[in-house]
DNA sequence: GCACCAATTGAAATCGCTTACAAGGAAGGG
DNA sequence: CCCTTCCTTGTAAGCGATTTCAATTGGTGC
């Protein structure tokens, strides 16, 4: 006896009961539920009276196999300790419960085969789209995309070069707009506190951004001035601290994200450096606690959750066969507000 | 042509092209990748050297309306936006994708309906188990659990009498806690900063928390003292300006969460209110800013990834058959830095 | 040598739903 | 009044795996 199998009291109610229930075949359920313009008011009545009496759930794994869409999309992150993705991962969830799509999630903890892996497993429940964090990865995960012909969207990073769908805002230009700045005040002693770049190429865009806006000047980023560290506050305190004994120390620091340089600025009081008249520091992301920091960070303003829905406006798009635009770049900010200032007087 | 309509260049690989292709059976492909143990070596490694010639990928549909496991768990949070939930989803999908499980999204946005709506869709998804949050739920929501006989766990509010597996922490105890101690140091004038109890325990019992500490010691909690308002820096900011412009105004005020607090902690500077000789102020969740906060905050520290790790442990354990508690609470703590201290003088 | 058993393997029946195709009926046009 | 055409509906063939059950094979113990 087969049904055993799916065991527990009653087995779970399906379309066809409906169907006997209703008096119609089955094909006349499966369109009340999928088309019901197709189906005649009399009949389709019934049907979800039959649906309502029976409490009848569709089986999404039946329905998957037989249509060949899941209705779920995939979103492949680095990590969602980093509230940035959390805040974009929400905002692609919202946009896509509205068409009645989920999310499944998966993380890549900044790990390329990690991240091959988990695309692999994704594209075997059969996401109908995926969006992945950032433009460079593993050839092998493009390769499976196109041989899976899953749509997809790299976020994050802007490309219009590549020949992947992109939405994204510029890192490069951003940071570079912001050491621009720095320099207009006066400060050439520029410091990075900045992650690794391995395998994130938000950060090396960021990072580049830096040598760009410098190299217009006719400056050359000093390699001292950069501080590798792990995304978190403590990470930003030891790379201040370790910045700040250099010899001359820097006079700005620039840090790839918020986070960092909440650290920055919380190592910077417990030494008795004064922001920004002693030092300027400045962040990335726009964090809501950046504004309320004393003083208020300046920042680069990223639209994170904007950026989810896009990616899920993209991929909605793609999959009914709707035209839309695959390059995206969206604008990004910068906020002025109170860890700059012009550089202390030099000669220490 | 049937084929025509799954379209592309060539239709996808599938397992009897395998078998066909190793020369056995779709039953020994099915054996080797999901008992390998059964099938004897030689088959066994010309079905992998197959799969490998042609790139074949499961169908993870075909596989769970074959198998009636979906290998997939859903979990259904008030929101990504409170990072406290993102760092237990991390937990969670950590430890679920050591077992090849993958994890489904859904908020509520704190809206019960809301919440029974996406656990319908997360179940018609086929979910093998599901991760609520709180233990207050629309009833209809558990039937539907019921019905889909789903094994699921409400995590965060520990609830030892309830029906339902719990794991999580004693909210009201923690929060008692806290007050002991502010009462300890001499405050009777307490005040509270939080959200909105609406299908929100968690908070509730927070709440509760500080009226059981004060009724121990005949204390009743004045209402004025309530401030109430959305979870955000700006909420907690509202909330002290609020409270602070009451007479006579606390001594000290309890958040519900540390991202009150912190609210609250900017709004006292801004108004040359001295933290803690002049207010104490405590949070809850021990977020990583909290002890690098000016001063550092007394809190109360939650496992929250811990937690997410221990649903995902409770779920996989109950999916297999394996025995496991089925209530667990996580134990919480006090951290007391600098935030809190004796009252200012009475008499104003 | 022979019966018995364990280890492998394959054939074929599902799993629950979608949908191409055909059929039947009502409505509209000439 | 007959023929088209448009709606509705049902029949039945998949979708791509898993799994039961039986058959085959090769050892092993006496």
């Amino acid at each position: 006896m087969r049904k055993r199998l799916h065991s527990q009291a009653d087995s779970r109610v399906r379309l066809s009961d409906v169907a006997t229930t209703a008096g119609v075949s089955t094909a006349t359920v499966s369109r009340t539920l999928n088309a019901p313009e197709k189906v005649a008011p009399a009949a389709r009545e019934r049907v979800v009276a039959a649906i309502a009496e029976l409490g009848y759930v569709p089986h999404g794994a039946a329905r998957a196999l037989a249509s060949q869409r899941s209705m779920t999309i995939g979103v492949l992150i680095p990590t969602l300790e980093n509230s940035i993705f959390a805040a974009s991962v929400h905002g692609l969830e919202q946009r896509l419960e509205r068409d009645g799509y989920n999310l499944l999630l998966a993380s890549s903890e900044y790990d390329p085969d990690r991240e091959v892996a988990q695309a692999k497993v994704l594209i075997e429940r059969g996401v109908d789209g995926l969006v992945l964090v950032g433009t460079a990865h593993h050839p092998a995960l493009y390769e499976r995309l196109q041989q899976a012909s899953i749509p997809y969207v790299t976020t994050w990073s802007f490309d219009s070069g590549g020949d992947a769908p992109s939405i994204g805002i510029d890192n490069r230009g951003a940071m570079a707009g912001m050491v621009r700045y720095l320099l207009d005040l006066g400060h050439t002693a520029i410091a990075i506190i900045s992650p690794s770049v391995d395998s994130n190429d938000r950060i090396a865009a960021r990072r580049g951004g830096v040598r760009d806006a410098m190299a217009e000047r006719g400056l050359a980023f000093d390699e001292r001035y950069l501080a590798e560290c792990r995304y978190s506050i403590m990470g930003g305190r030891e790379s201040l601290r370790f910045l700040m004994n250099l010899d001359p120390a820097p006079t700005a620091i620039v840090c790839t994200s918020d986070v960092l340089a909440f650290g920055a600025m919380v190592e910077a009081r417990a030494q008795g450096i004064a922001i920004p008249a002693a030092l300027s520091i400045t962040g990335f992301d726009d964090l809501d606690f950046a504004e309320h920091l004393q003083p208020p960070l300046t920042t680069i303003h990223v639209p994170a959750a904007d950026l989810g829905a896009r990616a899920a406006d993209y991929l909605l798009a793609s999959i009914a066969g709707r035209p839309i635009a695959d390059r995206i770049e969206l604008p990004v900010n910068l906020i002025v507000r109170g860890t700059t200032s012009r550089p202390r007087p030099t000669g220490s």
